[in-house]
DNA sequence: TTTTTTTTAGAACATATATTCTTTACAGGT
DNA sequence: ACCTGTAAAGAATATATGTTCTAAAAAAAA
């Protein structure tokens, strides 16, 4: 019978997502990848096909393994602490290498209509989850009645991806976790 | 005599950057920098000497050229006013195309330190710009006295990010417009 | 007009890179 | 222990791509 295979798909992937961070998709040479992943050529054409449909598969597997575990406090419902718990781990996640996804669009956006869904959808899912964590917190009384949580959202959104920019610029993770406390500080009701 | 140069630098360098925004910088094949810029191989390596430092001119002229006109509103100091010019002028120069610099930094951060600098003296310019117009709107009345400045102008900063990726995904610029003014109507004091 | 000097256009080159192919090694059933 | 079929390693291939070179053209001065 035949020998069966010894690379663990989920690992590879994961191997993948820093080889793409350090380099970018169109830097990262599949050279380095096949080096640095527990593979071999024929496996990874046998497998994916081909470089392009691999990203895809990295970048499913970025949202679905890494991603979410930290989004998964914005999507625990406690109020201003799952956001507070999220900032806290997502700076933890990007410091000094940055986010896939954003990397992604920024690189292959205007010319990937797959990588321009997948980043769409990713978007999409943080401000939903936001507002969830928003509508919470002013049912708890964290925040003001008369908040505007879904421009509040857009906020938050757009802080999350201007830390995944500065990360790969801030060696320093102090910067960002100050960053942290200065932007979400002002939320709550008892600053008002 | 000899014969005179054709092409306008300038020009080049603007046309140049379509195309880096549109496939990045390893995505960006000569062939087509050539074709779309009023530009010659050799006279292309006789100038720059080579595809990377011709990043580097197109990134400084980017930034000398394109971006100083949107950031120009922050330095003419009108408080408020000043910041809303800059977002509105801001969303209409990255709708459908984002950023450079972001796209820069994103692509090539990890590997190229010259991008790094660049990108870090970019931002810091922002920051700086936004307290000079915080300051001034403090001062004019504009916005609460007990604003916390510093970190208002990093929640700014984070924004402007946050659009150069929105508007990669987002074809429609309506959408970035809402988005500016749910955005900057909390800062007015009189909406505390 | 002729000469001179440099630009243009694009062919040529060398390297890099994604993909395929070949060979060797190995796990597992008989 | 011996096949057998698949995986692993990496050589080979074809193409892509950054850079250099060549020959023709074109502008300016004499």
């Amino acid at each position: 019978m035949p020998r069966k295979a010894q690379y663990n798909l989920d690992a590879i992937l994961s191997q993948a997502i820093d080889v793409f961070l350090e380099h970018g998709y169109h830097g990262a040479i599949m050279d380095e990848i096949i080096a640095r992943t527990e593979f071999n050529r024929r496996g990874f054409y046998l497998e994916f096909g081909s470089k392009q449909t691999f990203l895809y598969m990295v970048l499913e597997h970025y949202q679905n393994h890494h991603l979410s575990k930290v989004i998964k406090h914005l999507e625990s419902n406690q109020g201003l602490e799952s956001i507070n718990q999220f900032f806290n781990q997502y700076v933890e996640h990007v410091k000094g290498k940055g986010c896939l996804l954003i990397n992604s669009i920024t690189e292959l956006g205007f010319d990937d209509q797959k990588v321009r869904e997948i980043g769409r959808h990713y978007l999409d899912r943080l401000q939903i989850d936001f507002i969830g964590c928003l509508e919470k917190a002013m049912s708890l009384g964290q925040i003001h009645t008369n908040t505007n949580i879904e421009s509040t959202a857009l906020q938050l959104t757009s802080y999350v991806q201007g830390f995944a920019v500065n990360a790969v610029l801030a060696g320093e993770t102090d910067e960002l976790q100050l960053a942290t406390q200065a932007l979400l500080g002002p939320l709550q009701s008892n600053n008002h």
